[in-house]
Parts: C-alpha cells; structure tokens; sequence
RNA sequence: GCGCGAUUAGCUCAGGGGUAGAGCGCAUGCUUCACACGCAUGAUGUCGCAGGUUCAAAUCCUGCAUCGCGCACCA
C-alpha cells in the first residue's frame, strides 16, 4: 500500500492503466476459453471520423456492459473496427487533392486516386481509435477490422455475387435520388426531407386548339418546364373535363403537350393542374410511365441545366434557372404570380444540398429475409429497448423499397460484374448497359476477377457503404469466433441508424448465417446541447470529449455523462455534468486517502470482522452495499444505466461518506482503541473493496488505480479481471441497519437544533437525550455526526424553561443553551413543529375515518396507515408537553 | 396526414395509484485534522390543461395544447 498523492489527477492515472490493461492482454478474448461468451461489435465510426459525445455515450455504455460482463466471469469480445465511409471519405481526400493540387480526382485516375485515399487512411484514419482507448474502452484492439480490409472485401464480393445469383440483386434504369455535389445515387434513406421556403409559380399554358384560351398550373420548379412533356389534371375534376385530350403550348422549347387526366393530381392544390416532368420527378416518373410519356432529360448530373434549345438556360445551375426561366415566363405574360410556399425537399445527408430526381443505371437489392427479421422482433427474439422502436422497425421493413446499392464512387467496394468488352465498346460504355437483355456468357459476377481480363470490363461502380456494414457482425469473426462468439449479446447504437445498419444486419444475419446477428438492441439518447438544439459543427455547440477529458479525466466524463443520460429520451448536455463527474471521482479519492492516512489493517481480506465487533454503522454500511449489488442487477438487467450511475453516486457521497465515514471518524483517531480502529478499517476495506468493482464499469482508471493503491488487488493482478464475490457481504442484521439509520435520524434533528439556534459552528455544546431506546449505550456514538459537542443519556430530565428540544427516532432530545434560552421563541418554534406534526395526525385520520378507505383498500396499507398516525400522535404528544412545561 | 416521444423545483432530469425526489443553482453558516472538486442547514412545486375511472390520480384512460422526432406527402 502506497501513500496516495494529495490530489486526484486523472490524466496520469488514467494512460498509465490503460497501457497497464493493454500490454497485459486484458481486453483479449479468448476463443477457447471454458467461460461463457458475451459479445458486441462496435457500431464502426467512420475510418475519417474524430470522437463527439455521440461516440462517447455510445462507446461507454458499451464498455459498461463489456467490463460488466467480464465481472460476472464472462468471456468478453468487444470486437473493434472502423468503417471505410464511401462518400465522407473520398469528399475529404478529393478536397486535399484540389485544395494541394488543384486537381481532380479524374485528373490523377482511378487507381492512383485510390493510393491516395489508402495513403490518407493510414496516415489520419486511427485517430478515433486512439480517442476511444483515450475513453477507457476494452476493445479487443488485436482484431481490430476495417470494412475494406481483404476478408472482409472477400464477404462483400461474395453476397454480391450470391444475392445476385439468386435474382435479387439486379441492375436497371430507375429514377433515383441523385446527389449533384458528390455525382453519385443515393439511397432513400441518406435523403432528409426539409422543411424550405420556397415559392409557388403560377403560370399559364395557351391551347392550341384555343388561341387566347390558358390553362393555369402551379410549380415550385419553373425551371423543369423545358423537360414538361404533358399536363395532368384529375380525370373527376369538373373544371377540366373538357380539357382532357386537348393540346397546350409549352412555352419554351415551344412544343405541343397534351392535357392528360391522372389519379395522382389533387383537386385541391394549387390550379388543380399538374406539369408533368417524367425526368426530374418521381410522381412525375410514374404518371409518364401511365401514359407513355416523353422522357426529356433537362438537368446535368451536377444540376446544371442541359437544354441546348434554350440557349439562356443551358449550362445554368438549376437554381439561377429557376429564377431565369420564370423571368421568362413574366416576359412572355404566361407568369400570373409567385406565392410564398412551404414544402418539404429532399436533400443530400452528405452534401447537404437538395436531392435532383433523376433516371439513372444503377444497382438495386430487393431485401432477402425480410420476413424473418420482422418476426425476431415481433417474437421477442431480438429485444430493442427503448421497445417502441420495434414499431417504427416493423413499419419501415413492412413497407420496404428496393435499396439501390451502386455509388458513382471509387473509394468502397467495387461492383464484382464484369461485361464482354465488345458489348461494352459498342455502346461505348457499360453506363447504359441493360444487364436483363446480356446473354449469360456476356457478363461475369463472381469474388474472383476473371481468368482473361482482358476481354472483360470491370463495372465502374462501388457499392454503398451500408452495403458492407450490415456484415459487420459475422464478416468481422472467422469461423472459431463465429463459433464462440456469434451471435452477438448486446448491440449499443443511435435510433438513427435504425433502418441504415441494424435493420439490414438483422436481415443479413438471417440470409447469411441462419441466425439473428444479435440478441438484444440498446437505442442510446441523442445528444444535444443545453439549449436543446442539435449538436452540430456548424453552430459550434458540440464539445470535443478530448478537451473535456483533459479537463475532467475520462471517467469523469463517462460518469457525468451516463449518470443522467436518461433511457429513451434525448440528452441536454451540460458541462457541469462532467464536472460533477470528476468532483464526484474527487471525493471517492478522498475517502480513500483518508482510510489510507488512518493507518494499514492487519490484512485486507475483504471479509468482514465477526458480527460481535460489529456497531450499528459497521453493519448499516455493509447491509447497503449489499443491497447496492442487488439494485444494480435489477437497473442493469433493464439496461437503466442513468439509474446504475444514481445508485452509485448516492451510496458513495449520501450513505458511504456521509453518513458511514463521519460516524466512525472516531475509530480512526489516536484516542480510539486497537479493535475499533482494526474493526473499522477492516469493514472500509470489505466495502469498498466491493464497491470499487462495482463503480468499474463506469470509472475503470479509477477504481482500478484505488484497488491498487489499497492493497484490494494483489500486484500483478487486474481489477477488471475479478470476478464480483457471489456471496453478501453480511445478512440477516436488519435490526442493527435500522438502529443507525434511527441514529443518523437523530443526529440530523440535532444539527437542525445548533442550526436554528445559530450555534451550528460551535463545539462546547451539550445535547440531552431521555427515554433513549434501550440499545442506545453509547453517548458517543452520535458525536462524530455533531461535529463536536456532547452529548449526555438521562433516564429523567427537568429541562430549564426554554430549551430548544426535539423528538427524535431514539427518544426526546434537549440542548441546554445557557444564555440563549428565549421561551418566547421556543414556544413558537414548538407551535410550528407542533403544527406540522398535528396535520400529519390529521391526514392520517382522515383517512383512517374514510370507511371506503378502510374497507376496500388493502389490508396492509390501512395498517400502515394506522401505524403512521400512532407514530405521529405519539411525537405530538410528547411535543405538547414539552410545550406545556413552558407554561 | 399517420405514428412515436416529452411536458414534475429557477435549470437538467429521476419517479410513478396511497406522506412530491436528486444534482446543480439559490440563501445562511462553516479555513471541523479525507475532500471548498468540500461540510452543514434552509427556501422553492395547483407534477401542461380539461374531463373520466377509483376509497384514493402527478401516476391509469380519453380529449386538448405546446415542443420534439420518425414516416408519408400536393406539383
């Protein structure tokens, strides 16, 4: 045992255990271990990622359930790993190479582009893995995986290859949601809908067969107009009956387009009258399909306008079009005016810049296994928690569209297809290839490139990178880990990726590997700042968790953060949280050192001394911590870390500190005796020993570093490897328990009395204590509550006139006060207690003189309630005549 | 539009048919020999609104309001 430092530093401590677990295999799991298994694989942070709280919420929960799991004599597998992150990744190096170069990434070509990206990843993609070992994770680091490392790749290629095989990967012309910053299709569910300010264009479309005549239609997207290859309006919709089949003149490029009627315009909105841009729309899209329509591509992929017939537009972004072309409209009087309008638009998760519909050749998966992953939920064999995200789970997979799996990218997996180079070059590239109308030996879908390259062309495209991640769970494990490890126990994730990656892995589970990849799912809370607002680069509000560890230690900051994340809610994150977490570490540290600077035990052997030494307070604490241990199974097993972190904090600070340790500061002087001291120490170091691995989870550096120091863990040996003693600490020594809570009852009414007479800082003074319980013998006992004082037990008492008294749990209790005793003063303070104890008399007999009450509420309540107001009447009782002696 | 949350002390949040809780903040007093990242004491609430069920509702039910989220969308 080694004298603690004066002051908790963190900083230092916790790099030093770290290291300490690392190099000693602590976070290794062993696949031919005896000991149960117990598994999670990381939600992969973007290879390019940095650590936000969203990390550190996530990541601590679950190093609290890895580092649980290890105390309950698991073997634990937190398998760790990054994630390649397609368009994030290559946007970043693609910046480097124009910002450096000036170049793009088709200036330097595709495989050197790559060098540059893998360059890139080797150089700054660990730093979120060093920010999460800064945090204390115990990731198993020595099967650390990335999402494009050789194995993992193999996987991809070969579900690929299988899925297509099958007939549910296939390749088509659809429209899609286009980004026209990263130039690449998206999936349904990287598009946001946004609520814009936008505006509505009337405008008027002349007849053909009616000079003079208009037919009036609405838009939020004038500058579509020149793709417009009809007019919809509702066939029911009596105001255009007699236009249906009649022809309107499309402005520019002028062109007859005729009025079509169609379901899908609502009588409703705007003029009833609906444009039709079969291109860049997806309602649109359909409708066209209906009914044969022309599909006129207008917009470039990078959203420029493509139409070389209207020399204005051509060439413009689509937003300068917007407001170009309905100048045009004005200039031709066909703008009859522009309403302010709200819609929802589409836009890019990424870029963040509205989603262009748009038809394009891409890769589509119709989803294997879905009815499989509807039913593991609904059955209960996967359990998600908060619960109600199975609903939002179940309607998503119910209604489940085709997801398009192909990204105009280079970094990610590429497309495993290979085409016949003749059809290729005859259509002078695969981009329009139609892979239904390819005779077999046209095309090649395999892992394995084919054995002639030379006659084949390699598909361009990559896939998306969900497309990877949702093999994580068993594309990370060879067989033997499979074999031990999968499925997994517990996945820690955010709701927001709910459909993005935990629902496809469940799929994919089931396709792959027969199994569920996972038993159970724990949505974390979103984070947001003390405002409410989201956390988010731009408004600057998302503290960096390193600074926050630099200042508060990473157990202060796990603490502070999980002690009052709440369950299924969003977070308000404040600073001030993580500053309790540290103070709170502060004061674990200190209760230590006080133990330590009180001298050694004989031993540390964890156990208790035999009942008979025992006091009140020996026994109270020991009882608590038991019951601690058990309350957190209970919290745990509902996955209520905020609770767990409660409990924690509550026993240590309110019961450990300052109810135990300030009772029993005594023991622990020069004046006590041998045994007290010995007694005390040794049940300090029985509980606390305990409640050090107990806290483990949510402080490991810490109680790691403390266990050391205090001699709980034998040198060489490792906090987190001790498995939780099975055995109470004590039991069946309810009796003593409650007598010093009476006690610590008692002592407070006392400090109430020095603080009402303003004599609180005082140390001379004397309390009396008659009709004391019989197993009150020792005076003492409740002085080192009083800071100071004493305290005297009479049978009998003639209080002097005056005296500030109070009735207390173990009898009536007086506090002569020669020189301040002011009658008049007691007796109004005694008229208030009396009061107050006189209407709790009377709630309770009200309700005792309540006959439905007494009849039909249980047996054991009324009781109770009995009991309550016999306890009352007595206080008030005893109140009154102290009352009455001050005449 | 459909669905899901939230609404409790000044703030952040627990709780949950039977005496309203914590931390912070606030007020007052403490350089008490572990800790001022501390100790002690104290003040503070029609538990969003309106109905209903019940002996009893902050808690359960039904509406409503406000805030937030998800899904679907009318150009």
């Amino acid at each position: 045992m080694s004298e603690l430092p004066k002051a908790y530093e963190p900083q230092a401590v916790e790099k030093q255990w770290y290291s300490a677990w690392q190099e000693n295999g602590c976070f290794h799991a062993d696949t031919s271990s005896e000991k149960e298994g117990y598994s999670i694989v990381i939600p992969p942070p973007n290879v390019t990622g940095i650590l936000h709280l969203g990390h550190v919420l996530n990541n601590t929960i679950q190093d609290i359930l890895a580092r649980r799991a290890r105390q309950q004599g698991k073997e634990v597998l937190w398998l760790p790993g990054t994630d390649h992150a397609g368009i994030a990744t290559q946007t970043k190096v693609e910046r480097q190479l124009r910002e450096e170069e000036g170049k793009t990434r088709r200036d330097v070509g595709r495989d050197a582009f790559l060098d540059r990206v893998w360059d890139w990843k080797e150089k700054h993609g660990g730093i979120i893995i060093q920010q999460l070992k800064r945090l204390g994770c115990s990731c198993d680091w020595d099967r650390e995986r990335f999402t494009m490392d050789e194995d993992y790749s193999g996987w991809v290629a070969k579900v690929f290859t299988d899925l297509f095989n099958e007939g549910l990967i296939y390749r088509g012309k659809r429209m899609v949601n286009w980004c026209p910053v990263s130039l690449t299709a998206l999936s349904d569910e990287e598009v946001i809908m946004k609520p814009q300010n936008s505006k509505l264009y009337f405008m008027k479309y002349e007849l053909v067969d009616a000079p003079g005549e208009f037919l009036e239609i609405s838009t939020t997207r004038p500058e579509t107009l020149m793709g417009d290859s009809a007019v919809a309006v509702n066939p029911k919709d009596e105001r255009f009956a007699s236009y249906i089949g009649r022809k309107v003149r499309r402005p520019f490029p002028e062109a007859e387009i005729e009025i079509i009627a169609d379901d899908h315009v609502d009588v409703e909105f705007g003029t009833g009258a609906l444009k039709i841009t079969p291109a860049h729309d997806k309602a649109d899209f359909e409708i066209g399909q209906r009914h044969g329509l022309e599909i006129i591509d207008v917009i470039h992929a990078d959203g420029t306008i493509n139409c070389p017939d209207c020399p204005d537009l051509d060439g413009l972004d689509r937003f300068q079009a917007r407001r170009k072309a309905a100048a045009k409209l004005e200039e031709m009087g066909l703008l009859i005016r522009i309403e302010e309008y709200e819609n929802n638009v589409g836009y890019s998760e990424r870029a963040d810049v509205p989603i262009e519909p748009r038809i394009s050749m891409q890769w589509f998966l119709k989803y294997p296994c879905v009815k499989e992953a509807v039913d593991a939920v609904a059955d209960g064999e996967i359990t998600f928690r908060p619960a109600r995200w199975a609903k939002t789970y179940a309607h998503w997979l119910e209604n489940i569209q085709d997801w398009c799996i192909s990204r105009q990218l280079w970094w990610g997996h590429q497309i495993p297809v290979w085409y016949r180079k003749e059809k290729v070059d005859a259509l002078q590239g695969a981009e329009s290839l139609d892979v239904s109308n390819l005779e077999a030996g046209d095309i090649y879908v395999s892992a394995e490139p084919p054995s002639d390259p030379e006659n084949w062309v390699r598909d361009e495209d990559v896939m998306d990178t969900w497309f990877s991640s949702w093999l994580w769970p068993f594309a990370t494990m060879n067989e033997t880990e499979r074999g031990k490890f999968y499925p997994t126990t517990d996945l820690v994730t955010g709701p927001d990726i709910l459909f993005f990656w935990v629902a496809r892995m469940i799929m994919a589970g089931y396709r792959f590997e027969d199994e569920l990849p996972f038993k159970n799912v724990f949505f974390t809370s979103l984070i947001r700042d003390s405002q409410g607002r989201k956390m988010s680069k731009s408004l600057g509000n998302s503290p960096d968790p390193i600074d926050l560890m630099d200042e508060y230690g990473a157990d202060g900051l796990r603490f502070g953060l999980l002690r009052t994340a709440p369950v299924g809610t969003d977070v308000r994150f404040d600073e001030q949280l993580v500053a309790e977490g540290r103070n709170f570490a502060n004061k674990l540290y200190n209760a230590c050192r006080f133990r330590q600077m009180s001298g050694d035990a004989a031993e540390v052997s964890g156990q208790l001394p035999v009942i008979s030494r025992l006091r009140p307070y020996h026994i109270d604490i020991a009882t608590k911590l038991d019951h601690l241990a058990e309350n957190l199974e209970k919290s745990y097993s509902d996955y209520r870390f905020n609770d767990v972190g409660q409990q924690l904090y509550d026993f240590l600070w309110s019961e450990f500190c300052d109810k135990f340790l300030e009772a029993v500061k005594g023991d622990l002087r020069d004046t006590a005796s041998a045994e007290a001291r010995e007694t005390t120490l040794a049940v300090f170091d029985a509980v606390m020993s305990r409640y050090l691995q107990l806290l483990h989870p949510y402080m490991p550096h810490i109680t790691e570093e403390l266990s050391a120091r205090m001699g709980y863990v034998q040198d060489g040996a490792f906090l987190m490897e001790k498995t939780y003693p099975s055995d109470a600490l004590i039991s069946g020594e309810d009796a003593a328990a409650s007598q010093a809570e009476a006690i610590y009852a008692t002592a407070g009414r006392m400090r109430n009395l020095k603080a009402e007479y303003n004599v609180a800082a005082r140390k001379d003074v004397k309390f009396i204590i008659i009709k004391a319980e019989p197993w009150l013998t020792a005076e003492t006992d409740v002085l080192g509550l009083l800071a100071g004082g004493e305290i005297e037990i009479l049978t009998a008492y003639e209080a002097p006139k005056g005296t500030p008294a109070a009735v207390t749990d173990v009898g009536e209790v007086y506090l002569p006060l020669e020189g301040l005793i002011d009658v008049e003063a007691e007796k109004s303070r005694l008229d208030k207690e009396i009061a107050k104890v006189a209407s709790e008399v009377t709630k309770c007999d009200a309700k005792l003189g309540n006959a439905a009450f007494v009849d039909r509420a249980p047996a054991e309540l009324v009781d109770r309630e009995k009991a309550r107001r016999d306890e009352w009447s007595q206080k008030l009782g005893q109140l009154q005549e102290m009352r009455a002696s001050l005449g």
